[in-house]
DNA sequence: AGCTTCTTTCACACTCCCTTAACATTTCTC
DNA sequence: GAGAAATGTTAAGGGAGTGTGAAAGAAGCT
């Protein structure tokens, strides 16, 4: 249920505020809420948020502003999704803000459903597609598009998880990362989670992909640092 | 991001018809847009545009009318998709799916993010050859045309809904879908939708389409990912 | 209106996966 | 070679994800 998804929320209605965040936070989201668009600007090019939810008529400038400069080239996060909150009424808003290079907007009063479903469909969109479907190394073959795993011509069967974490050495093959990076890589809500996980998942794999699971030929322990995945000559 | 698609866009609106332009041009197509219809047709012929966007209400003979002009034969353009904008209240299924032949339609006021979506739909299914209207997979006949599915040799009822998504995952075999994306493939509005619905229907498809429901041959779930249509070797 | 049919949600049961903790083994350091 | 640190391995409980029936909610039909 949880992501690794940030969202800005600029809205100087502390209430609506909360509001916002509560329904964003029981979604699985992190949030950070802003009452004015002061700082926004600075701390998103620090923080870099997966999107930004923004009231219209928030005071320092308002919402429009702030999303032209958001959208403005320059900073690196020119490309990041954005969803007005506009009042019911107010059509013109809505159209102006949609021409500013907004992705998305909710109208106040706003369901709860709805507005978890607009974010949750707006990040959908702007995660890009995955690179190319189908590895193959040695004798296995990691399809990504069925998260189907065949060795030697043989299918196995996987967890989601298994496959994920397969499926992110095999696509970075020859790298090492540590068990922390793979955390964040692969599973979905790092933060109870020990790092020691990721060792029982290798051996987990191991067993699927190696012909003698103590002499890996592909996924290759790297002592003091992590795990790599070894691409056969 | 940049296409060769171009785009007529009907529309008296004039804020709308900017927005309109606005949004499909960031998205990389060009648009001419006109404010009755009156020229659309002859225009059409000439420059060849590769779909339309029609609102339902223009002044100078309506949009429907125009739709029926452009699907007429003898011109060269019979062939070319239509998108209709509406008012939400009207009854569009019937509109769009038998009596016009328009593709699609789009309800305002509209989300920036589906109208593209749809356009880019839309002309994706224009460009590609048409997918199969008969799908064979085992004792299974899929037939999109009539809507009608026979399983060994026994037609089954089923409804809109479970055909849809029955037609969608047996037309990509072999692929995995999460919950989200068939509600974004099958259903029409996902905002107040819970995912949980599509388990619901798959049920009900297992319950027609599988010998043993509680063991699926064809209908496959991928726990911790969605489901996957498996085609019987 | 009343009826039917389809859609969606809810609640509960159940299964399987995930995480952890504990112990075993290997590798490194001095 | 002894101790420490890192990794390998195993099994169990708890929890998340899914199956399922029923009932409320929409939408069309007569």
């Amino acid at each position: 249920m949880a992501s690794n998804h940030k969202i800005f929320v600029v809205e100087d209605d502390n209430d609506i505020s909360r509001l916002l965040r509560h329904h964003l936070e029981v979604a699985g989201y992190r949030v950070r809420a802003f009452s004015t668009t002061n700082q926004v600007l600075s701390e998103a090019q620090k923080d870099r948020p997966s999107l930004f939810l923004l009231d219209i008529m928030v005071p320092g400038g308002d919402g429009l502003e702030l999303c032209r400069q958001i959208r403005q080239g320059g900073n690196n996060i020119a490309g990041v999704p954005i969803i007005f909150l506009t009042a019911k009424t107010d059509e013109t808003d809505r159209i102006v803000g949609l021409e500013m290079g907004a992705d998305d907007y909710v109208t106040k009063p706003f369901s709860p459903r709805e507005l978890v479903a607009r974010v949750k469909a707006v990040l959908r969109r702007s995660e890009r597609p995955l690179p190319p479907a189908v590895i193959n190394l040695g004798d296995l073959e990691i399809d990504s598009s069925s998260m189907i795993l065949t060795v030697s011509g043989e299918p196995k069967m996987t967890t989601a998880t298994e496959f994920r974490l397969l499926y992110h050495l095999a696509s970075h093959a020859g790298k090492v990362f540590t068990r922390d990076q793979l955390l964040d890589a692969v599973w979905r809500d790092t933060s109870f989670v020990t790092p020691r996980s990721v060792d029982v998942y290798v051996r987990k794999l191991r067993e699927k992909i190696e012909r003698d699971p103590e002499n890996p030929r592909y996924l290759k322990t790297v002592r003091g640092a992590g795990y790599r995945f070894e691409a056969p000559k």
